[in-house]
Formats: structure tokens, sequence, C-alpha cells
DNA sequence: AGATTGACCGTGT
DNA sequence: GACACGGCCAATC
């Protein structure tokens, strides 16, 4: 049942996020082996069910920004669960200078 | 196999 | 800040 090698490394980076931290789709995909390929990494990410194992809401655009959420009330829900989380949000958008992840 | 879609990103108006 | 464009890439129809 894989459906591409590419999003198989993205679910395995996405779960290596530790909580409190936030990485963007563009540094996913770089991380995956295909920089540039953040669009990529949102089409697996939409289709993700599995927020039990795949913390997808770690995952923000660029720059802080929510970009969208499949579950809950989308984005909302999205910055709800990061603020629980620690994540310090900053003008309604993420505090990268402190929230951003760093492999 | 070809076309469409989407949780991107940067730049310009 | 809102909107438009073009480039990018994998999943899906």
């Amino acid at each position: 049942m894989r459906k591409g090698v590419f999003s198989e490394r993205v679910y395995e980076i996405v779960k290596t996020i530790p909580k409190g931290k936030v990485a963007t789709y563009g540094q996913v995909a770089r991380l995956a082996g295909r920089p540039g390929a953040g669009r990529a990494v949102g089409t697996v990410m939409s289709k993700n069910t599995d927020t039990k194992q795949i913390p997808c809401h770690r995952v923000v655009g660029a720059g802080g920004t929510l970009n969208g959420y499949a579950f809950g009330t989308g984005t909302d829900t999205k910055r709800s669960i990061l603020e629980s989380e620690g994540v310090i949000f900053k003008n309604g958008k993420i505090d990268l200078a402190d929230s951003a992840w760093s492999k």
C-alpha cells in the first residue's frame, strides 16, 4: 500500500517534528528530497488520515502562516492544537523565531 | 495517458 | 491587505 516514496518520506519526517515546534511545507519537502515540492506536501497531508501517528498540524505555510487543516473547523482547530502544544502565535501567525523546527 | 486538483511560494499590482 | 500570475510537484480522476 505504497502511495509513493515521496509521501512516505514526508510522513516519516512529520512524525519527527517535536511537540511545540513547527515546520513549513517547503522545509518538509526539502528534507524529503524534493526541494520546491511544497505543494506536493500539501497534497499528501490533505489525504492524510493518521492524525494519531502523523502530527500534520505541526506543518504550516511559509513564514508561519496557517494554510489549512482537514479536521475540526480547519485552520481554527489547527491553531488551537498548536497553541496548546506551546507554539507562540504572533498577529495570527506563528512566531517562527521561537517555534521554528530545525533538524 | 492526459487533464485536473490542491493544506505551496514568491513576486507584482 | 486583497487579488492575479507563474512555477513547482505528487495524488487523483
